[in-house]
RNA sequence: GGAGAGAUACCGAAGCGGUUAAACGGGGCAGACUGUAAAUCUGCUGGCCUUUGGCCUACGGAGGUUCGAAUCCUCCUCUCUCCA
């Protein structure tokens, strides 16, 4: 490779490493380490860390892991970081409460499970999985606090969250301003050459970089990419707040759960979620700007890319086939799955009873309440009846627009 | 260590001796409408029952006062603020 064409080689790679991203700390010397590394044939170390305090990865994960892929491509080391040891003291970033500390094995739990998901994006055989308990857990005391010397209360308290929760009198503890450090010192141990994240991680990204100098080494570049709103369409996604797609949810529901958000956020999710697609849903984005096409095509386009891109192209077109059934003409779903229920004598069954038999309802006096609200259909004829006595044969039962199950009464 | 303030349902937040399963808002669920599980409007939103009614559980924890307590008293736990 001649000079010109590796300078033209690190302009394309800065190109794709910028794509979506908000800021890119360090890019300068960045742009030098890379050109070195081109010319030395020895890739970067791209560190992606994930706190596993829940155990499902959703479509917010996914714009960054999107980004961990782009260097995989490009032919860098991927390190996809599982904070097996910051779980343990619960990452403050963006909370407006202490986030509960989690035990030992339902943190080993849902690490298990990250790196399926994760496959579901990455080459997970080229990708690098490690845990900071490795080298934190082996910690000594005394070194832990030289690693804590190297940021004051002062400048803790100037970051956002902690600052909020400051003027609003919530609690802020300890531990919890030890997370950067480890998050930093994390840095150090995989000897990272650029970290990703999303903007609200941007502290503890940037302090990995003052640790990563301390500890005398070249400081990461990192690269911050925007939070992706959840269905409601105002908070950042999370499965806390009930606001999210699960990377492990099926093709259906999270068509669905697309086809949910609301119109504004659908320019967000198509500019965050697009990558390999970017050009046509923005195209299309735009066109609505000028009063073109309209807004649920484009939402389909975008729920259909996205399932695409995690459960492939045939469960994709599934799923939309689907939702047009179910949701736009209001059919009934080819697999209603069959719930049977045993009499155990204790018939004959009412029709409420039968609703928590059969898991549509999580209490009998919500059950009640579902079917005086009209919600509940039996072979498609609205029932509004909670104690009314079913036939002992079998029904297809129909709560809200999208919970069925046919039930079959066993003797 | 001292002095104040506070802890209410999924979340935020009223209530400050009875008519409070607890106002109001958010969230959730349902119905109507629709271009979608958008938006908007309406209703519901602890559990169990023989259901225009009955019972059980619930207002940080444990006791107490009272015919009756989320509301008053005592102790405890936790948080916030100020002082040291």
């Amino acid at each position: 490779m001649t000079d010109a064409q590796r300078s033209r080689e690190v302009e394309r790679q800065l190109e794709i490493m910028r794509e979506g991203a908000v800021e890119f700390y360090g890019e300068e010397e960045f742009t030098k380490r890379l050109a070195l590394c081109l010319k030395e044939g020895r890739p970067l170390r791209v560190k992606l860390g994930m706190d596993p305090s829940s155990a499902d990865l959703h479509l917010g994960h996914s714009v960054v892991l999107m980004k961990l892929r782009k260097f995989q491509e490009l032919g860098h080391t991927p390190i996809f970081l599982i904070g097996d040891f910051t779980a343990r003291i619960g990452d403050p970033s963006g909370r407006n409460k202490t986030r509960p500390a989690l035990d030992v094995e339902q943190i080993q739990q849902n690490a298990k499970t990250y790196v399926a998901q994760v496959a579901k994006m990455l080459d997970v055989r080229s990708v690098e999985v490690r845990f900071n308990s490795e080298w934190m857990d082996s910690m000594a005391p005394s070194d832990f606090v030289r690693l804590c010397s190297q940021a004051t209360v002062a400048r803790m308290l100037e970051r956002d969250d902690f600052a909020k929760r400051y003027a609003a009198e919530i609690p802020i503890f300890v531990h919890e301003f030890l997370y950067p450090f480890v998050q930093a010192y994390d840095s150090v141990a995989l000897e990272a050459d650029v970290e990703l994240g999303g903007t609200d991680q941007t502290f503890n990204l940037l302090m990995g970089r003052e640790v990563q100098r301390s500890y005398g080494r070249e400081p990461q570049a990192v690269i911050t990419h925007p939070l992706l709103v959840g269905l409601d369409g105002h908070e950042k996604m999370s499965k806390s707040l009930g606001n999210s797609v699960g990377i492990t949810d099926d093709a259906v529901s999270m068509y669905g759960k697309v086809m949910s958000i609301p119109d504004e956020a659908m320019g967000e999710w198509c500019r965050l979620l697009s990558a390999g697609e970017w050009g046509r849903l923005v195209t299309d984005l735009s066109r609505l700007g000028e009063g073109e096409g309209d807004p649920m095509s484009l939402k389909h386009a975008l729920a259909a890319h996205i399932v695409t891109r995690i459960h492939g192209e045939e469960a994709a077109g599934g799923a939309q086939a689907q939702f047009r059934s179910v949701v736009q003409r209001k059919e009934v779903p080819d697999d209603v799955p069959s719930v049977e229920i045993g009499m155990g004598g204790r018939e004959p069954f009412k029709l409420f009873e039968v609703l928590v038999e059969a898991k549509l309802a999580p209490s009998k006096s919500e059950a009640r309440r579902l079917v005086k609200q009209g919600a509940v259909s039996i072979d498609r004829e609205r029932v509004t009846d909670p104690m009314k006595v079913l036939k002992l044969e079998d029904v297809l039962i129909q709560v809200g627009k999208r919970r069925f199950a046919r039930v079959k009464f066993m003797t």
